[in-house]
DNA sequence: TAAATACTCATACTTTAGTATAAAATCACA
DNA sequence: TGTGATTTTATACTAAAGTATGAGTATTTA
């Protein structure tokens, strides 16, 4: 593909200094018929310095032209450590209809806590406990805290 | 951005070719009048061809160089989906001293089976769980499964 | 105000999990 | 061939988890 274009290029390069030259040469050719001047060394001097200011307004155009900067985005993938982007699933846990205390209960069972364990920091009986348990394993339809734990951690329930 | 530099690169050429126009428009009434007028003043007329063919090869130079490419390598965050990037802490795992069967039940337990279950998996009998459970346990540092499968996951021992 | 909902608690029971201890069976390896 | 580590199994027990049922309280809402 990049050869390809380099050919075009060159060969785009030669079609404009063919017209570029026939321009010049037509351009001399009307000046010497405009103004009648018969002289050849006249011509030729015109000429050089017609392919000298050429050559030196390209010099010039190279040598001042910014770079057109031609930005190329290049997608690199960033693999983010931490899984720091939590996003609590707030849609589905209204959808699953989890309440507030259940989802308190959801969170201490993820961290590994017995049921008397979350009783005593939720400053409530075990038996209540137990219930948002049974409450939570029904919604999440799952048979142990376990699987509780593992599906809300999967649907972003909980961190 | 990109839109903006657009923006610039086609006004740039636009203003080069109004300017080429215009500058060759009056440039050649200008001749006209001088020499038809006036006659003969070479050392304008070659000073004259020698601005024209100056902006001639700017334009040319202009029209015919490569864009200089400069690649602007953007970093673009991308989120790789998660379970794809889990790599085992075998070295922790050899650290902790854990067996393959140990590993075998650690990963069953992670995904929520009883012991009964992980028995029936394995083809072995409640009571080698439940030892294995004990080594789990022990060597993890953890008094129950949950806790057991939070660590394992944290540490990257299992996915 | 009545109905619905969430939260709470209790009791009784069954199942599962975890502890402690002991001991075969298997296997790699020196 | 024996030695150590792993794997396996068993028994008996305690602790925790889970089930089922009923009911009181508080808050919100129609």
């Amino acid at each position: 593909m990049m050869i390809s274009k380099n050919i075009f290029l060159k060969n785009k390069t030669n079609i404009i200094y063919g017209i570029s030259l026939a321009f010049l040469l037509i351009f001399l050719k009307w000046l010497e018929l405009r103004f009648i001047i018969f002289n050849h060394s006249y011509e030729i001097y015109i000429g050089l310095i017609a392919i000298f200011f050429t050559a030196f307004g390209i010099w010039l155009a190279l040598k001042l032209s910014k770079p057109k900067v031609e930005t190329v985005i290049v997608e690199k993938e960033v693999y983010i450590g931490k899984p720091e982007n939590f996003i609590q699933n707030t849609f589905l846990i209204s959808e699953l209809e989890l309440s507030k205390r259940e989802l308190e209960v959801l969170e201490l069972l993820a961290k590994g806590y017995s049921n008397q364990e979350i009783a005593a920091q939720l400053f409530v009986s075990l038996s209540t406990v137990k219930a948002h348990n049974q409450n939570l394993f029904e919604k999440l339809e799952v048979k142990r805290r376990i699987q509780a734990v593992e599906k809300a951690k999967r649907l972003k329930l909980i961190a």
